[in-house]
DNA sequence: TGTACATCAGTGAACGCGCGTTCACTGATGTAC
DNA sequence: TGTACATCAGTGAACGCGCGTTCACTGATGTAC
């Protein structure tokens, strides 16, 4: 496919960009009924396109439902972003780095909580395992989740909150945590709970980890102040 | 219905017990692909009944899984009972406790690893929510998974492992953390994590929590001895 | 500049699937007289 | 003890559903001459 400068490829046809477009009426699927909602025929129906038109994009339907998951994480990153954002500027190196820990956190579990669908679909995994985790599922800052989080440990260890040599596999530890809360607060029996309990729970939680992962022979374990 | 004393209630017709073999096919469906595998077509084929026949003991599809889903929470509950049965006698009521709240942990994560489609299914919550959490998904001893929780948690207090204040509601931290693991285990990305390295991560993330609930005054923050 | 041609995104129809649920039924069982 | 009867657990057949996927096709577009 030889490419004439000057003339951008074409990218359409027809419909414009029926693979976009069925990823984002997939989204929508997903967003209220989760990762099963998305189904290639009610897909294909809201873009008013036949159904087998998606087989021009996706081989089939699990290829589709990928390409949403990973939007979905994508997602996920940037509402992680924004509780960083929002952070007050601080000079205090280890309340900053405590802060930026804090809003990896929050930042999930309200992603979490306002898109318990597409929460979900992030986490779907298939079949054949094997997951593009990076990239594709990153935010607007080039991170995934997973090492928004990572950035936020490292964080933790530059300031003497958190011992070195426990950093290895950190991540895991911190994101089942978090992820545990998540899951009981969208699927499991803490489903519904009203945010006046969820906000302490969350707070709590992250209380709990943080303490969790100081240093042993630090005495100076004040509690993160509310 | 009179009951005539000496002649035991009926309770079998035909079959046997029709309502027990579609809970038990449902249940290995289950095992095998978690709730939603639990088709009743599937289960009655299974029992070799028609389809309808389980009409005669399930309002709809949604009962039979509900059935299942506290028969597996039932069996979670066995789980945690085994580790914390098979754990040495100790005089040290300290050394006790703390032991007890790590099998209640490690009976959790092995259960939700060795049958992560009954895991699956003691957490499928019907739409209209409202659970009956209590007896029916006991473990022999008369407890829930969540009762074996707290049981454990009071110990810590008793220990002075665990600050009073802070016991309200310390079931739902300790169990976001450790259902964490769980679901990252056997759905998310961590699925198909060797055993040499899981076994280690179950280990360190109760050492996490285990330290995250000590009292903030307390300096004897011995980490628990592998 | 005009025309023939190749490309290929989307069409229309059909497939077979397993599902949950309903209906009117049948026939073994327990019970009342 | 024998017989008529009511109960009700399980039958057989059928329903309508939405699904994923396949097939041969069409017709707008871009391209080569």
């Amino acid at each position: 496919m030889p490419e004439r400068p000057g003339k951008p490829t074409r990218d359409t046809y027809r419909h414009g960009d029926l693979r976009q477009a069925l990823i984002e009426a997939g989204t929508e699927l997903a967003r209220t009924g989760g990762p099963e909602a998305i189904a290639l025929r009610e897909t294909t129906r809201r873009v008013g396109v036949a159904p087998n038109a998606a087989y021009r994009h996706f081989p089939n339907r699990d290829a589709l439902v990928q390409a949403i998951s990973l939007r979905a994480m994508a997602e996920l990153a940037h509402a992680m972003e924004e509780d960083i954002a929002a952070l007050p500027p601080t000079d205090d190196p280890v309340q900053g780095a405590r802060d930026r820990f804090r809003a990896v956190g929050t930042g999930y579990l309200r992603f979490a909580r306002t898109e318990p669908g597409l929460f979900r679909a992030a986490f779907y995994v298939p079949d054949d395992m094997t997951r593009a985790q990076d990239t594709v599922s990153a935010g607007h800052g080039g991170l995934t989740p997973f090492q928004l989080l990572g950035e936020a440990l490292d964080g933790l260890v530059d300031c003497a909150l958190m011992a070195p040599e426990r950093r290895p596999g950190a991540e895991f530890l911190v994101w089942s945590c978090v992820h545990g809360l998540a899951v009981l607060l969208i699927d499991g029996p803490l489903r519904g709970l009203p945010d006046e309990l969820t906000d302490p729970a969350v707070h709590d939680l992250i209380d709990l980890i943080d303490k969790g992962l100081r240093p042993d022979t630090s005495a100076a374990d004040a509690p993160t102040p509310a």
